[in-house]
DNA sequence: AAGTGGTCTAGACCACTGG
DNA sequence: CAGTGGTCTAGACCACTTT
């Protein structure tokens, strides 16, 4: 038997033991989170063999379908892979999946970089017809239009203007990310989609991003929607080309 | 009861009868197609009910347990949403995830245009220093190195550079498509990561899309993995930032 | 209260991988 | 060959939505 492809010995214990610690989520869940974490935590390395599902069950003491459900969790993530006839085995290559959801100062921090901001216009008015069409909402609605400046450890990196419904948002316990205001009021999106392309600074653009007219943009119009398919945010930005990079990730299967 | 978010009477004899047509796939696949081939076809339209797991599972004459793999099916496809208590449904917005891995043939043909390509470079070399990190080679690995002009519709688009490994194709039997000869040699990538920037057209690159010099550009890297995790192709492109917009999609939980 | 999806069980058989 | 993941069953109870 080849050692560094079968499951490290006290593994399944150390599973089973650390399960037990987890709060009230469903049983594969708190499975799924188990090994995650174990993984996460570099005590699994990649290639590393997990035990068989009817090992996990039997320590588990559940069932075989419910081992299954949590390795589809790990295995969705990208952070596990089976092998028919052969078993699971934690992921070698942990990619970061860098297309997540994140509003600009979470992107920043992944980044390794600190975000800032400078406002450039903030006001509640009512929906334009664009917005009107792109949020769907009802003419008579208003919405809180916030254009910023954004920074990237004090060097101007983009300009954003985030357009959302008024009613989404507390706006007086606001802070400086539009998002935690989303996800304090319970209206965190889930999914957005995003239309990328190039273009050139303007002459306004150039002053604020404190480059020449001319040099190159990303420009990214961002709309992104609730769970259950409502849309609660259009965002256009503009981004510095020689200092910014989208990185998206494309599957065969959608 | 409001007659809209009732299942259509007669669906279910449709799912079950069309179902039986299906190939030798599981169960729970043959009924998600099936479901899915209904609802691409517009029978069944944006906020529909479908049957309950149950009704479904009666009819189909399998368990519950199966019907549920095959909503969890669409619901990973995004076609489909669940709402606990109250039933599934038809997603309303079919917007299509954009961000799926297809080579530029494909792409354009989802954009209702034709590609054709004109070939700048096309030769069999050792791989340089470059591509032996990307593509994870051997240094006495020999590579296809194929520079074309890709043209939309008779318009000049993009300058695309492909790098795959010269044993991953048969060159000889190549047309015009890079992604139909690595299907055709069981070397299709599943998933690929592209970095994308904003960048001026040089000289060079205005000349070859009949462009100005400093116009705006989209420069995309990919780099495409089989599942096993191997990369199979390194891909750089320059889009002309006047006809080209990339679309991504970003989800919460990765 | 009735009906829905969400979780879970304790089995079973098949298809595949590996020694 | 033994062991693995892949599919499937016929139930059960819980949490939630709708009427």
């Amino acid at each position: 038997m080849s050692i560094g492809a079968d499951p490290e010995p006290g593994l399944l214990s150390r599973i089973v033991s650390d399960m037990q610690a987890a709060g009230g989520d469903p049983l594969y869940l708190k499975m799924a989170q188990t090994i995650g974490a174990l993984i996460e935590a570099g005590e699994l390395r990649g290639g590393a063999a997990l035990p068989s599902e009817r090992d996990l069950a039997k320590a588990a003491g559940c069932s075989r379908v419910t081992v299954r459900k949590a390795i589809d969790e790990l295995c969705r993530k990208g952070i596990v892979s089976r092998r028919h006839g052969a078993g699971s085995f934690v992921a070698k290559q942990i990619d970061q999946p860098l297309s997540v959801l994140v509003g600009f100062t979470e992107d920043m921090k992944r980044r390794g970089a600190v975000a800032t901001s400078r406002v450039l216009e903030r006001e509640v008015a009512l929906a334009d017809p664009s917005d009107i069409l792109k949020l769907g909402l009802s003419p008579t609605e208003t919405v809180l239009r916030l254009t910023r400046v954004r920074l990237s450890d004090g060097e101007p990196l983009a300009i954003e203007s985030a357009v959302v419904p008024a009613s989404a948002i507390d706006i007086p316990s606001m802070g400086e990310s539009l998002y935690d205001a989303l996800r304090a009021s319970g209206n965190m999106p889930v999914r957005a989609l995003q239309r990328i392309h190039a273009g050139i600074a303007t002459a306004e653009d150039a002053g604020l991003l404190g480059t020449a007219p001319g040099s190159p943009v990303l420009r990214i119009e961002r709309r992104s929607f609730l769970s259950n398919g409502r849309a609660i945010e259009v965002t256009t930005s503009s981004y510095r080309g020689d200092r910014y990079d989208f990185i998206a990730e494309l599957t065969l299967d959608p």
